[in-house]
Formats: C-alpha cells, sequence, structure tokens
DNA sequence: TATCTGACGATAG
DNA sequence: CCTATCGCCAGAT
C-alpha cells in the first residue's frame, strides 16, 4: 500500500494527540505503538522537536519525568489531574 | 555516506 | 535507593 509512508515521527505525534487528559504513557509504549519498539530514544527526540504536543504525558518507564523541565513537566501533570511526587508520577 | 548525539530501557553493581 | 554500562533507533552535522 502507499499508505506505508507512515514516518516515525508522524506515527508517534498521532500516539501523542490521541492521549486524554491525564493518560500517562512511556516512551516505549509510544515507540511499540509506533511500530517501532525499543526506539523509546527516537520518540524522545520527537517530543522535543515537535510543537503543539502534549509531551508533558509522555514520561520514562521508571515513572521518572523528564530529565531538565522535571519543574515544568510536574507542573503541567499535576495541572491535567496527575499525581506527581518528587519528580516522579505517583504510582 | 559516516559519525555523534540524545526528553530511553534494561541489567549490573 | 543511586550510578554506570550496553543496546536500541532516528535526527543532525
Amino acid at each position: 500500500m502507499a499508505a506505508e509512508r507512515a514516518d516515525f515521527t508522524d506515527r508517534v505525534c498521532a500516539v501523542i494527540e490521541q492521549l486524554r487528559p491525564g493518560e500517562l504513557v512511556t516512551y516505549g509504549e509510544v515507540a511499540a505503538e509506533a511500530g517501532h519498539p525499543g526506539a523509546a530514544r527516537a520518540v524522545g527526540r520527537v517530543l522535543r522537536q515537535a510543537e503543539g504536543l502534549p509531551w508533558w504525558r509522555v514520561v520514562t518507564s521508571t515513572g521518572r519525568l523528564v530529565p531538565g523541565n522535571e519543574e515544568d513537566h510536574a507542573r503541567r501533570l499535576q495541572a491535567e489531574g496527575v499525581i506527581v511526587q518528587d519528580g516522579r508520577v505517583a504510582r
């Protein structure tokens, strides 16, 4: 099918956009949904460059927030109704 | 085309 | 609990 032009970046962006307020997903989850399990690093690259994308709904597998922006990240998550403790999402 | 980097993941210590 | 190392992929230079 010619519709196979679904690039990794485009795919990731779609997954994030489909998330609902308060819906948390890990980089690995997004990568797997995008069709590239293990490409969690590439996902982070997309979120960083992509604009207008709710990157704050994406966290690391350990529940750790974004390094270098933990404050801003935790702030947005809490605004969505997510409980954040010490730079980590509450289980 | 090659090389390095990086909003990661898992395992080892 | 934390830090360090290896493996993964995509993007930038």
